[in-house]
DNA sequence: ACCTGAACACCGTTCAAGT
DNA sequence: ACCTGAACACCGTTCAAGT
């Protein structure tokens, strides 16, 4: 007689998933932050003992993978139906409010490139904006990186929470530098630390580079 | 009789200053890179006790913003005397090289914006060709933050060290798509690998930005 | 295959004590 | 004021053992 199987599925005796992981992971990164987030912490939230994790995810890298690729997902899952620099900026700020939500992408990336499908869905979108828009399969991932690159850098190096508190320490830098060798800043001490933060510093920039590219394109119409 | 002084500045029993601490730091950073900064490391390479280094800067925090602020004190020393457009070039490409060169300045400055005399004096500089440019006061930052931005972005995000297996990683992603659903990613993903690193890219990136600066200056004067 | 506690080799920093 | 070792409250991960 054989052994009588008690779940249909008798390999995971607490009947954990990695999907049920990757939600506590992204709870406490949400909740507080990258360095908020430990191997011991996720099992405790489980209930779990720490190293019934490793059971589901090699090491926290192979974990941190896991929760940058769900988040992912939905980024560039359509092609904007609109002209190219409306498309781009379309996109450009799909990625931007993904970035706002869950910052700690932003400061998971640094250095270790995601090349999962899920996160390679928004590249795809891009590349296929650029091409309609006229670059060539060559010159089209050279355009699409700077759009990637300020858009995370945006998230990445913008002051988060407390923006207020952020933008009275920088005026008061400003302010207290001295004149004759700091003219620049000390005329431009409020719009400084106006730039540091919001949505309209980040369109100004993006419709720079965007300005840019249309130029680049036009000079290559041109000859 | 009174005590006698056996150096003229009694105060350090090591013999230790800030700025060697510093420049330890320096070395691990560059050696080793920030994950292999720690108090206990500094202070054993110095040969003094771990709580020692505490004499000399209040936390692991303070000892950073200083290897910063001292990494940051040669940049934008000289305002290019060149074409607006060159010296914000030039500008960004000194900013680029110290950054290549101590790439941990990149993943320090997360979040974090470093507001010391010695860090601003690049901010100074920008500001000044902005303004001979033509851009207003107000207008000059927003311009700024940009080109920042992307110059930081470049170091934070681009694979270091071992160029080359980022590069192959790259492109065994790429070509392992399903071609039907990323057809735009397969047939770049050749240019997309070399895209990832290189003076090349990196200039790219800027040029458009600073095209895109220029096609602003000049709508403005249409007005 | 999945789960576990103990142990190892680390952290930053507080504390109390020493000069 | 400067220097210190012990201790506290953490890490990620290996190991050996349990089911």
């Amino acid at each position: 007689m054989p052994r009588k199987r008690s779940t249909p599925n008798p390999r995971p005796r607490t009947g954990l998933t990695r999907e049920q992981i990757l939600s506590v992971a992204l709870e406490v990164l949400d909740r507080d932050g990258l360095e908020a987030l430990s191997m011991r912490r996720i099992a405790t939230e489980l209930g779990v003992g720490t190293m019934t994790v490793y059971s589901y995810f090699r090491d926290k890298d192979e974990l941190l993978d896991g929760v940058i690729d769900a988040g992912a997902q939905q980024l560039g899952a359509t092609v904007p139906d609109a002209p190219w620099k409306e498309s781009l900026r379309a996109l450009a700020f799909e990625l931007h409010h993904e970035l706002a939500q869950h910052s700690f992408i932003a400061q998971l990336r640094q250095r270790r490139p995601i090349l999962s499908p899920g996160a390679l869905r928004w590249t795809e979108a891009v590349l296929e904006v650029l091409h309609r828009a006229g670059f060539s399969a060559d010159e089209a991932p050279q355009a699409l990186r700077p759009l990637f690159l300020y858009t995370f850098a945006y998230t990445a190096f913008s002051p988060d929470e407390a923006t207020d508190s952020a933008r009275r320490a920088s005026l008061a830098a400003s302010v207290s530098l001295p004149p004759e060798q700091y003219p620049r800043i000390v005329q431009s001490a409020h719009a400084l630390a106006d730039s540091m933060t919001g949505e309209t510093t980040f369109a100004y920039g993006l419709d720079r580079l965007l300005d840019g590219l249309e130029a680049q394109l036009k000079r290559q119409q041109e000859d």
